[in-house]
RNA sequence: UGCUUCGUGGUGUAAUUGGCAACACGUCUGACUCUGGAUCAGAAGAGUCCAGGUUCGAGCCCUGGCGAAGCAACCA
């Protein structure tokens, strides 16, 4: 058992305390202008996660009170994300959308009782007379108009005789608030535009503030779960709640801190600009954060959510490590992914005393970790592939791989010992290797346990298909790219954070991988077959590297 | 010179009527291994932003500082 965190915690007193006859109802609202990204998935987790947890319910609720930026794209996208990561609303998918007509009539309702005016100067002067954090604001001429004219004028607003900008409709608070959401906010503008669901009906919109508490209230949400940019909106929430509210009933508002991740941004703006710029290849491209895109990087929902748990929730704003979130895709997929062979930057490998004519299937294990995913074979032969990183002219001494007069296990099949390696004297490059092979060695037989440093996968070079393999690093070189004064975040870019390999031999049983099919090449890392793979013509890519103790040493 | 919130190993999270600062990731050893993976064993690393106070005893309570973030969209 995990212990609650603090937000579980207040929802556990609540329910103690008898508050909304102790039921537990929570909701997550996106705005559907986006894909939704893994910071939101820890909304999602905590928002679905706690409602579970206590024998409540969630709702899904799409926040799309602005026209101007929501599309019914996001809200197929939006669902089908939720759904990936294992959460499910039932027959509880709302919009605010549909309050619209209850939130006018609470507006008009406002406007009875003296607590609501519309004001007709422009954004900028009511943004001048709004004051600093540290100066009073002041009030609007229009302030105490009539409330006759301000209901005759907020009809009209939606009736459409007025431009965009030149009304709008505010609560009336205290211009002189120290919380500058309390000094007659906007409540209601006009925005004429055609809106996703509600088409043409509206030409007014009520704002995010004047939505969000309410649409909690109509559909009875206890626990209102939100980041920590939204805490100086509270006091405006309960002022809505408490002139809405006819009973004891009433939602509350509680915030934690969003999700940040070393070598990504995470703010929706940002993602879109790289989309924008085509700095990706979309939303979905496996360097970005959003779900779509950790999808189709070969990340589970499992290791996801095992991430998120890891990182908690508090009300301290964290950047979390992204190690972390790669430990965590490691340790789910080394349970489920099958191992196989394939070979990245192939060179040839000669067994000179291998029958040339001679083929052998090799039984190997697909995952140490899971006996019950059983064994396939691959077919072996006098002429392999091997990484050309596995063979040194000149190694050295921890270097536990090929070179000349060196012998090496070639994992499920022999032990190997090279005889000599034919140079490009021109280009220095290694074009082929040759070596003998020792017959009583072959895995299981008499001379099989004999030891040898190093083990290396292998293709067979007659069998082995083509491959395009996409490795995938971070998408900026600096832990923070969002955080740096005077820097614009795109400076950070990681210039290879892509690099694509085209010849790489993949053993034959890939043949038919199917996309989103996971995999450990071994030796090398996880990957996951992309959606634009073809039969023949697959490609994978990299979720992420195996942990490599070499690559260290061969740092120093 | 406002309001709100937050300061615990490198990172993140615990320590819930005050009781030896714990766990995970990362780092570094070593064992084992037909993946330099996994697994196993171990180590280093904070004395809890600072200064006072209460107390036998403070990360936790009190006072005063310091630092950081959010807030001045007809965005959410």
């Amino acid at each position: 058992m995990t212990p609650l965190n603090f937000i579980e915690q207040i929802i556990q007193e609540d329910i103690r305390a008898g508050k909304n006859n102790g039921r537990v109802h929570t909701r997550f609202p996106p705005e559907p202008n986006g894909y939704l990204h893994i910071g939101h998935a820890k909304a999602i987790y905590l928002d679905f996660g706690s409602a579970e947890k206590f024998g409540g319910k969630c709702n899904l609720r799409f926040d799309d009170t602005n026209p101007i930026k929501e599309e019914t794209e996001f809200v197929e996208s939006i669902k089908e994300d939720i759904h990936w990561l294992g959460f499910d609303w039932e027959d509880r998918e709302f919009h605010a959308s549909d309050y619209f007509d209850k939130l006018y009539e609470f507006a008009i309702d406002l406007i009875k009782r003296g607590l609501a005016y519309v004001d007709d100067q422009s954004s900028e002067e009511i943004a001048a007379q709004k004051g600093t954090p540290t100066k009073a604001g002041i009030e609007s001429p229009y302030r105490n108009r009539d409330i006759e004219e301000n209901l005759d004028l907020f009809t009209r607003m939606n009736n459409g005789e007025f431009d965009e900008g030149s009304h709008v409709l505010r609560a009336k608070i205290d211009m002189a608030s120290p919380n500058m959401h309390m000094r007659d906010p906007v409540i209601y503008r006009i925005i004429k535009r055609e809106h996703h669901r509600t088409g043409n009906k509206w030409q007014v919109y009520p704002m995010y503030d004047f939505a969000h508490g309410q649409c909690d209230y109509f559909e009875g949400i206890t626990h209102s779960l939100c980041t920590l940019e939204f805490e100086v909106h509270r006091p405006l929430y309960d002022w809505l709640v408490d002139r809405l509210k006819t009973g004891d009933y009433r939602p509350r508002q509680i915030e934690f801190n969003r999700l940040n991740l070393t070598y990504t941004v995470m703010s929706k703006r940002k993602l879109q600009e790289l989309v924008m710029l085509k700095l990706v290849s979309g939303w979905d491209d496996p360097r970005m954060p959003t779900l779509s895109g950790l999808r189709r990087r070969g990340y589970t929902p499992e290791a996801i959510i095992k991430f998120i748990r890891s990182i908690g929730y508090t009300k301290f704003e964290a950047i979390n490590d992204v190690a972390l979130l790669e430990h965590a895709v490691r340790d789910d997929l080394n349970l489920k992914a099958p191992r196989v062979f394939v070979v990245l930057d192939p060179v040839k490998l000669v067994i000179t005393n291998y029958p040339e004519d001679r083929i052998e299937e090799m039984e190997i294990i697909n995952n140490p970790e899971d006996e019950s995913m059983g064994s396939r074979s691959v077919p072996f032969c006098s002429e392999l592939y091997i990484e050309k990183d596995d063979f040194m002219e000149n190694p050295p001494g921890k270097y536990f791989r090929l070179g000349p007069g060196r012998e090496v296990r070639l994992k499920g099949a022999y032990i190997i010992k090279c005889t000599g390696f034919n140079k490009n004297e021109s280009t220095g490059e290694i074009e082929e290797i040759y070596c003998t092979y020792d017959p009583e060695t072959r895995s299981g037989g008499p001379a099989a346990n004999r030891r040898v440093k190093g083990t290396l996968h292998w293709v067979s070079a007659r069998h082995a298909e083509d491959a395009e393999v996409r490795l995938y690093d971070r998408l900026f070189n600096h832990h923070d790219p969002a955080g740096q004064k005077n820097h614009d975040f795109k400076e950070f870019l990681n210039p290879e954070s892509l690099k694509i390999l085209n010849f790489c031999k993949i053993e034959p049983s890939l043949s038919e991988a199917k996309p989103l099919d996971k995999f450990q090449f071994q030796r090398i890392g996880y990957f996951c077959v992309d959606k634009d793979s073809i039969p023949g013509s697959l490609i994978f890519n990299r979720t992420v590297p195996l942990r490599d103790t070499w690559e260290k040493v061969a740092k120093k």
